[in-house]
DNA sequence: GGGGACAATATTGTTGACAATGACTCAATG
DNA sequence: CATTGAGTCATTGTCAACAATATTGTCCCC
């Protein structure tokens, strides 16, 4: 079951729930938070949304002032730079650990991602690309068994979620970022740590290319 | 005013107590934390108590397990190893990145460190040899200016903070990590980016390597 | 008409009580 | 003697009321 409102009640916990409608746009940056309202949007008491508030400030989704509320963070396009520069350095290591614990069965699963990739791109379905992008980066951090920095990673994607979907509908930009995937899988399954560690440290780089030339015209 | 408890009371937040607490081995890995222990001991109510284990185990240093409370994390040595590489990671980004910002003023304090820290070895203070250390990374962070990998950084040395202190007080390892750090701070200095991260990387990878070793024959 | 003091309102921070959950004790039973 | 069950206890989760604080609006005086 799936409510408009886009929370599924108290099955997950309410930081969820919160997370989940931030990440989605229903609160924008900038956006109030205020406690009695989403106590009421999530059925629950004061207590359960501000340990969500307290949770979500430290994860770098929302700032709290003392006596004055929260309030969705806006990313400026420096920090969303700097934001990808960290997991360029922490996916990187990602990438070369997933090199070396590589087995069959991963590598058959990898390269089916590349390939629904490309079929995606030629048939410009983005909304799937953008699906299968999340799906292999979610799976080389899952192979790498390096939860620590699996963990590091999540956390910065989340935080710079509004611009990376910004980047998924750039029109040119999927086709682009697809040769660079190529490029990762190949890497890590030939099982050279050095060249997906390059791969995937080249790729983020594209993205923050990117992002540095939105510095200029800000948009939305 | 520093009672023998130490906590300095409400002038800073419970969580910073807290902290604190644990990672000045007032509460051992292991230990439960009671919420209305902790409320008495900090002389405030369960809800900022709350606060800051939500806080704190979000940053890793506890973990939370509902209906059944909250302990000190117990990092295994092998976790003690992932948390470096992700500071090596981040480490040498922000090394790059503060060869890339070094002004004259920094350079001359760079340099003061490293003598600062030749004296510290050949007399065998140990304790003032670790304060330097602590000092110079967060110098380099400062220099760097970029805030999202510092605060990661902060973040994974508090985490991996009771295996970094045995290594302090591991004999002839100060005098072998100084020639590391003026390394560091030459490349730093001569604005080397790639140098510098190379040379904080290999920094850090002496210390998962000496990590590594304890593996074997774990202590305390 | 403008500025400052002051009251009114709205919102967060805190406390205390109660409900819900899990762990423990201990006896009864096979 | 081991096991299972009920009952008890300790502890966390939740809620509602109250206190403290910031913001807004109003009035008076200049």
């Amino acid at each position: 079951m799936r409510t408009t409102t886009g929370h599924d009640g108290p099955t997950d916990s309410i930081t969820d729930s919160l997370r989940r409608d931030i990440l989605t746009g229903q609160f924008p940056p900038g956006e109030r938070l205020q406690e009695i309202t989403l106590a009421r949007r999530y059925g629950c008491g004061r207590s359960a949304v501000r340990a969500a508030l307290v949770e979500l400030s430290s994860e770098g989704l929302i700032e709290r002032e003392t006596n004055r509320g929260a309030k969705v963070r806006r990313i400026t396009v420096g920090e969303a730079i700097q934001i990808t520069e960290g997991r360029a350095a922490l996916e990187s290591l990602v990438a070369a650990r997933a090199a070396r614990e590589i087995n069959d069965a991963d590598r058959a699963e990898l390269s089916q991602v590349i390939t629904d990739m490309r079929a995606a791109v030629a048939e410009e379905r983005n909304s799937d690309y953008s699906d299968l992008n999340a799906l292999l980066h979610r799976r080389l951090r899952e192979m790498s068994g390096h939860t620590v920095a699996a963990d590091l990673i999540n956390k910065l994607r989340n935080r710079a979620a509004h611009h990376q979907y910004r980047l998924a509908v750039m029109p040119g930009r999927p086709a682009e970022s697809l040769e660079q995937h190529a490029a990762i899988v190949d890497a890590v399954i030939s099982g050279d740590e050095d060249a997906a560690a390059d791969a995937m440290r080249n790729h983020l780089y594209s993205v923050i290319e990117v992002l540095r030339r939105w510095g200029d015209a800000p948009a939305i």
